[in-house]
DNA sequence: GGACGATTTTTTGCATTCAAAAATGATCCG
DNA sequence: CGGATCATTTTTGAATGCAAAAAATCGTCC
């Protein structure tokens, strides 16, 4: 039970850029510092207790993986929210989730379903957007990682990561939780069935629909 | 006809930590040095001219691209190719391939049919292996950005660097070149017909062939 | 009163330095 | 002669230092 299962753990071993990186993207993901906002690094510094070489190491770890914006002499922002960039990361994630379903319905082992069942379940207990959160991320994650394909499951992870900063947005709406999982339940359906391109199709649109719950939130936040 | 259109160009300008991953990428990507080899930080810095500050930045974004293995406090290696791991650089690939076809076949605009056609064209005049290698690259490419999806671009290229390490066990064999050119040929009737899932099927079918040529020459050269 | 420009302050990018860990090699003992 | 132990060298990880660039501050002039 070593920790790795968790994405979204704060690994505490290894060395420190990498905890930076786990710790920075946290910040981010927490939405403590706001969109655009500059990254004063001596202030990180401070707070995490290090020298800036290994803070800068993580900035660029992050800005490769699309967290943060890293303009030459001009500091470091938080890459900015922007909506068409959404919609494309939700596109992108759309192929993904069909992939999962085609490839988690076949090789799926007794713990993934497990694991996969359980999640399902404890989400049905917990209908407060707060937990949803959390259990809804376990879920999908755990169907990812069903796949057994780990070059998947990264890109997977890195993507999901990038759109989770948008869960204040759309968490909030209890309507779509509740067709959330609706949505789910079918999921789990064509699952247990073991029906590849049902599950494959369910994903896809599972996720269609969550981007575009997630867009109209945006337009709405903009007005 | 300033210098983004190509991919593995090895952009000067920017700072500094940003050419020498691109450098050393390209270093990696050459076969300079062998899988698995040992990564000398002060031989690189030499050669690169910089101190081990930005050298190693570039090498934790190396890390997290798949190029390189960070060991705590042991030094970086060239990450090792492991077939199971191309079967599943493969697999995911297929995911991407297939909404590419999908999505460039309904929006490639005049500027995109002229790039793919023209790339397409060139690759007819150069059967022999050495130029192949870069004009696929960039077939290829021209379909992925004529999604115009970054940030599938974007995931495409990653993956496509990490598969190209692989280029030297297979492009090799004419025979799979040529067979690669006829599968072409498919894909440009079926994207001239803007066929979106004829062309997607091909695309995810010519990737699955050349996965499965590459981890044949693989086998080989282990044999 | 407000805009422009010079000067100070801060921040950034990279090189250098230093301590700790690992690799190497020499010595000693069985 | 082989293997284990310990000193030496090398390499790594991170902090510090320094020069250049940008931002902020302030004074001056219109």
């Amino acid at each position: 039970m070593a920790g790795s299962t968790t994405a979204l753990a704060q690994e505490e071993a290894g060395t420190l850029h990498e905890q930076i990186v786990n710790k920075l993207r946290g910040v981010l993901l927490n939405g403590e510092l706001a969109d655009g906002a500059r990254i004063p690094e001596a202030l990180l510094c401070l707070r995490f207790g290090i020298s800036r070489t290994p803070l800068r190491e993580a900035l660029k770890v992050l800005a490769a993986e699309g967290f943060v914006e890293l303009r030459p002499n001009r500091g470091s922002i938080v890459a900015p929210i922007d909506p068409v960039e959404v919609a494309h990361l939700f596109e992108m994630k759309g192929a993904i989730e069909h992939m999962i379903g085609r490839l988690a319905a076949v090789r799926a082992t007794g713990e993934d379903v497990a694991r996969i069942e359980q999640a399902h379940g404890e989400l049905a207990l917990h209908p407060d957007p707060a937990a949803y959160t959390a259990l809804n991320q376990e879920f999908h994650r755990a169907l990812a990682a069903a796949t057994h394909n780990p070059v998947l499951l990264q890109t997977y992870d890195n993507l999901q990561k990038r759109v989770l900063r948008l869960r204040f947005v759309v968490n909030e709406n209890p309507q779509r939780v509740l067709e959330s999982f609706g949505e789910h339940e079918g999921i789990m359906v064509a699952f247990r069935a073991r029906a590849r391109l049902d599950l494959a199709e369910r994903l896809e649109e599972h996720n269609r629909l969550t981007g575009e719950a997630v867009r109209r939130a945006l337009k709405g936040e903009n007005a």
